[in-house]
DNA sequence: AAGACAATGTGTACAACGTCTACATTAGCG
DNA sequence: CGCTAATGTAGACGTTGTACACATTGTCTT
């Protein structure tokens, strides 16, 4: 029992040689499938490993335990959300008026994070309900193809409201969790909350009304 | 083997009959246990049976799963929520002004909502992450002391504030999820988000500024 | 009062999970 | 060429949810 080594000419889970070669960015990748799947909690160390054609334990060699492995796939997450949200930034790039383009801009910043909510729940989920505290917030590895986290584009567009003269400078302050706050809940709202029986035309309208609320709030 | 039965004069379980006598009831308040220790995520089967000293397979007398346990602990929570809405709605139910005492006990809702949030993570996301749709979101079992759940609260203040006229009537649509997702939003960005390490008294400050941009932006 | 039935609890079993320890293989460096 | 560290495997243990068969008991009917 228990083939000793491997047979030389065999293959284990559709590879032929005895190390993996990118075991850890596979992981991830899998991870990132599952999560798409059904969320944070199906993130399991040995599903992902089964997806990698490795053995369970072989994860060990790249995350401390599943709560590493579950960061590493949020972080992916991240980076997805900050893709949905510059693409929705690069929709209404061409505003002449710079009071426009920076408030098309900041308007972009909440639909894009929710249309990539609605688009992909389970990454979403994963994304933003794994805990994360600010200075991860800000990592590279969380980053869009910009290199920027969604919450950098946020600030980003903040910034550039109050530098067109479109946000007082006095209310600039934790402005960006404010306008987190609503985006954020009403997403969770329409994914896994009492609205999550919308129709997208519906859920659209509220989109507009929540971004309109902190536009005008802030 | 198979102890056939039980010996007469022995007791299983602290318990000295076969039958539990409340088991459905015992298992919500252990799940509500064990909910407020670890999230909704530590909220399992054989972790509720073991501390109500029953068999595992007992639960399912009462229960369909797990997650038709979950449910039920998540009404509970949402019914403390509602208790923690009513006692900030009561602190300041005093106001003479009509206007200024409608609100009073609209902001209440969402202090309160938060309070909440913060004093009990684990029963606050019990309460509102696991899915619940809107026709359970007015069910009795989720109520308060008062017989509201905190969704019908908020609308309950929306509907005060229409009356009383601080809130124009082609305003008042849909403005339970714009204040509600500005209000959670802000909860789950302080008990599992980037704002988890802020001190109570910063805290309590972006409370303050959340509520006031949904009050000024609805 | 006696027996049938439904409600309730127990025991056993299985698959999946996370994770520990020991071992096997191999790349890279001296 | 051989040593060492990196990487992957094997086996095991305790946890979870849940299916199936069985035991016990309250209640209702006759």
């Amino acid at each position: 029992m228990t083939t000793i080594g491997i047979p030389p000419g065999a293959n284990i889970g559709g590879r032929d040689t005895y190390r993996h070669g990118d075991l850890s960015r596979a992981l991830v990748e899998a991870g990132v499938e599952l999560a798409r799947a059904g969320g944070p909690a199906a993130v399991a160390l040995r599903a992902a490993t089964r997806r990698a054609g490795v053995s369970p334990n072989a994860a060990y060699r790249h995350f401390a335990d599943r709560r590493a492995l579950l960061e590493a796939v949020c972080s992916a997450s991240q980076g997805r959300v900050a893709e949905a949200i510059e693409a929705e930034q690069a929709l209404v790039a061409d505003a002449t008026d710079p009071v426009a383009a920076a408030r098309l801009r900041f308007r972009a910043v909440g639909t894009g994070y929710l249309h990539f909510a609605l688009a992909e729940p389970g990454l979403f989920q994963t994304a933003f309900t794994a805990s994360t505290d600010l200075e991860s917030a800000t990592s590279g590895s969380r980053a869009g193809t910009s290199g920027r986290t969604p919450f950098q584009l946020l600030t980003d567009a903040l910034d550039r409201l109050v530098t067109v003269g479109a946000l007082p400078a006095e209310r600039r302050a934790e402005a960006e969790f404010l306008a987190w706050s609503a985006v954020h809940g009403l997403a969770m709202l329409l994914i896994t909350g009492p609205l999550r029986a919308l129709g997208p035309e519906q859920a659209e309208g509220l989109i507009r009304r929540v971004v309109d609320m902190v536009e005008q709030g802030l």
